[in-house]
DNA sequence: CTGCTAATGCGACGAATGTTGCGTTAAGAT
DNA sequence: ATCTTAACGCAACATTCGTCGCATTAGCAG
């Protein structure tokens, strides 16, 4: 389950697909042409950057706006705040053509899955987690976080439906409780508790969530 | 595994202990008397009104200042930021007589931590949440959280002693997995996904983590 | 190329957020 | 009761944050 990807060599892409920044998205005809993609990507780029010096709790409009070179009034008429920013920038992160990845067995897609999401949370600066402190302060936040997350553990289910066909897991077993047993420890130390958790630690609980289902402790309801 | 108590009755216990506010902890003779604690107690009272009414992205310290009755500068002072007021109440709210319930089985122990997670992250206002959400902003917040939850999963890990001590489960079974594994799911539905979680929910991970111990799926190392 | 206008730039403004210096109050010691 | 001084109240100040009206730039159509 991958974090969008670090937006770095995205951000080039706006330019091209100029897609719609903030939130206006009336009916009539827009301007999506080269300036206005120039700027989104400028000022995602700024918003990246920033993350990486200051962190989340650094990042103010102004200094996006500075160091984009694009005007303080242009940042708050597009973006609004600094959260909008960011799940602007996780819009643009977002892969939409992930799926997870294919191993042979449960436990290998388990343990892949959990890997994506460790690099994720691990990396610095993690958007991942910039994302998770800005749900907290708006509900825009909150509702592009939980957009996210809902896509990828619905992806993600197919993990669990290959193991069914393979005859590795009961038929009835709960896909969205395994995904949660295998993925919710890595999110619960790293980000709440902040503690160090190594790649190895991850791939246990990717196990130990495989060995329960296999036990057919995982069953629905 | 409690949240902190819902501090509204020991706001009143403040004037009597005086503990220290704020941060400046300096060795020499403080003022812990009765007008500070009084102050202390107001504006903590106040903290807590101000998170029901508007929740963590609209508490300010002016509010704050204004309900209590007390100076903006006096809180400014002793407790520099709204994430400082948090951290203090949190303190404050902290039980430290706190011990997990003893069931008798290894299950219901579990069941019985989860539900008091639950309970605390699902009640309103809750100063769990408002904590994590501070967490992601401030270092101090960050480490008055990771040492309250330390501290809370230290306490829990008897239970999975007492298991070991009826021959519920291996002797070497990894306590701290074990609590992870029945917890975690509930802070992350509930916290970073936003998804609704019953009670029932929650007892299901409990029992999911104690089939898993009992299976021998989680053992050290 | 020319006209239209969405998007940006610009400066000024008001509001919210923190800070500082100093006078006042009251806790704790004698 | 009196003295000392930590803690608080107060007002003025500085800074940051977000908004507004208007001028300018540059897509896009004809």
């Amino acid at each position: 389950m991958p974090a969008p990807r670090n937006a770095t060599s995205a951000a080039a892409d706006a330019a091209v697909t100029g897609a719609e920044g903030g939130d206006d998205a009336r009916g009539e005809r827009a301007r999506p042409g080269g300036r206005t993609a120039r700027v989104r990507a400028d000022v995602l780029a700024a918003v990246e950057a920033e993350l990486a010096e200051h962190g989340y709790d650094g990042l103010t409009v102004d200094a996006v706006a500075a160091r984009s070179g694009v005007h303080r009034t242009t940042v708050y008429r597009r973006w609004r705040t600094v959260d909008g920013l960011l799940v602007d920038l996780l819009a643009m992160g977002a892969d939409d053509s992930w799926i997870p990845a294919e191993t042979g067995t449960l436990e290998g897609d388990l343990v892949e899955l959990n890997r994506e999401i460790h690099a994720s949370l691990t990396i610095r600066p993690s958007l991942t987690t910039a994302v998770i402190a800005a749900s907290f302060r708006t509900p825009e936040a909150a509702n592009a976080l939980h957009g996210f997350w809902k896509d990828r553990y619905e992806r993600s289910a197919i993990v669990i439906a290959r193991a069914i066909d393979r005859g590795e897991i009961p038929a009835d077993t709960d896909a969205h409780r395994v995904l949660l047993t295998a993925t919710a420890p890595l999110f619960h130390q790293l980000t709440l508790l902040r503690q160090d958790l190594s790649e190895a630690d991850a791939d246990r609980y990717a196990r130990d969530a495989a060995r329960a289902a296999k036990a057919g402790i995982l069953r629905a309801p």
